[in-house]
DNA sequence: CCGGCCATCTTAGCGGTGTTCAGAAACCGT
DNA sequence: ACGGTTTCTGAACACCGCTAAGATGGCCGG
């Protein structure tokens, strides 16, 4: 990390980058804010000028890969085929998971820098924007639409941590792909059966990685 | 935490208790080994007498506290209505992750003292065992049962991270049990409507919680 | 009853951590 | 050229996990 100025230009960047790589190489706690610090070639205090703590430098982090995701399962849902696009983004959830699983961990712990946060496109807006299409469709009634978004995305979420966290072991990315698949669709064949319900479903709220 | 004799006679166990509070009172990583021992009334470097490091303590008390879980899941199912058998199951897992954020956050993160650890009942087997059940009962063909614990549990296990995590909310305990109601029943019926396959699912491995 | 053994606990200390704070260094507008 | 401001440094504090060497006292053979 060669530096000719005294200031460093972008050191709020540098410290992201070099945490997301300290995370991505020993896991989520498996190193320490002066060794992000050197490895970007500057003392240990001077991280403090650009982030209160470790910590929100960790959740600034976590914010900043989130919407990397929700990216990956947006493109994946647009370039499907039309009957598959929920599926496919759900196969982008869990793959993106099991590619770097420490960086997902860093983002499932949830705890987001500001409250507020817009990441965009956010991971359940883009389920919930397929599930939109599938009740258009006609497939989902509106009292199955209602809520569905968190079924999807639990199932997803869950078998995503459950890899991360090696609770389950599935044997190569054929058989990866096939499990996401078989999860989202018994999903939405499962709303799609719910018997109708007299008042529209709430739901949880405040869904948020923050 | 009195002691009237030198040698202190539970010393194990009481650190184990002692982690178990300091982690529901502060979280997984909010408390030292030195804490513990001091709230024991032991020097710190008591501990390494019968944990090999903090890390090892901390596993063996996640290995303790699972299987907790899964008595609280076998239990509810037992005492339930014959047809509601999974879903009380899956309602006491989800209930039991809310009840105890920290704690659960501690078994969920994975990694077990012992690898061969006989932790019984696993949650992962009474989800078998009743879908076990409803195999038998003929609501699941086999093609549907092969792998199913899977899908129910990922359902399962993502609603009760998302909410251990604080990524969604929902508000009160009648709405986390319709909730988690919805999930397990959603997945048994989608499961019920797939189409059969020619050869008999694999799912995936060496479900462990280690 | 006693002496010694040995598991158990303690004291002291090492290297490393997050964080603070006073001051040096370089950039920037005038 | 210079003063003010931003940005980084150096030293220090309290605490951490962990180790090594020694004190303590329950226990067992005599």
């Amino acid at each position: 990390m060669e530096r000719r100025t005294y200031h460093h230009g972008d050191l709020r960047g540098a410290l992201l980058d070099a945490a997301e790589s300290l995370v991505r190489e020993r896991g989520v706690d498996g190193w320490s804010l002066r060794e992000a610090s050197a490895r970007v070639g500057v003392s240990p205090s001077a991280a403090y000028h650009h982030f209160a703590s470790r910590d929100v430098l960790v959740r600034t982090l976590a914010d900043r890969v989130l919407a990397g995701l929700g990216r990956r399962m947006a493109n994946a849902a647009a370039r499907a085929d039309p009957a598959q696009r929920v599926v496919a983004a759900g196969r982008a959830y869990v793959r993106w998971a099991v590619e770097d699983p420490s960086v997902a961990r860093l983002v499932f712990r949830g705890g987001s820098a500001e409250p507020a946060a817009a990441v965009t496109p956010h991971p359940h807006d883009v389920l919930s924007a397929e599930l939109d299409r599938l009740a258009e469709a006609g497939v989902l009634s509106a009292s199955a639409r209602a809520g569905a978004e968190y079924v999807v995305w639990a199932a997803l979420h869950g078998l995503a941590t459950l890899l991360v966290d090696g609770l389950v072991h599935v044997d190569g990315p054929r058989a990866l792909d096939r499990e996401a698949e078989r999860l989202v669709r018994t999903a939405i064949t499962g709303l799609s059966h719910e018997p109708p319900r007299p008042v529209p479903r709430t739901g949880p709220r405040t869904r948020r990685y923050d």
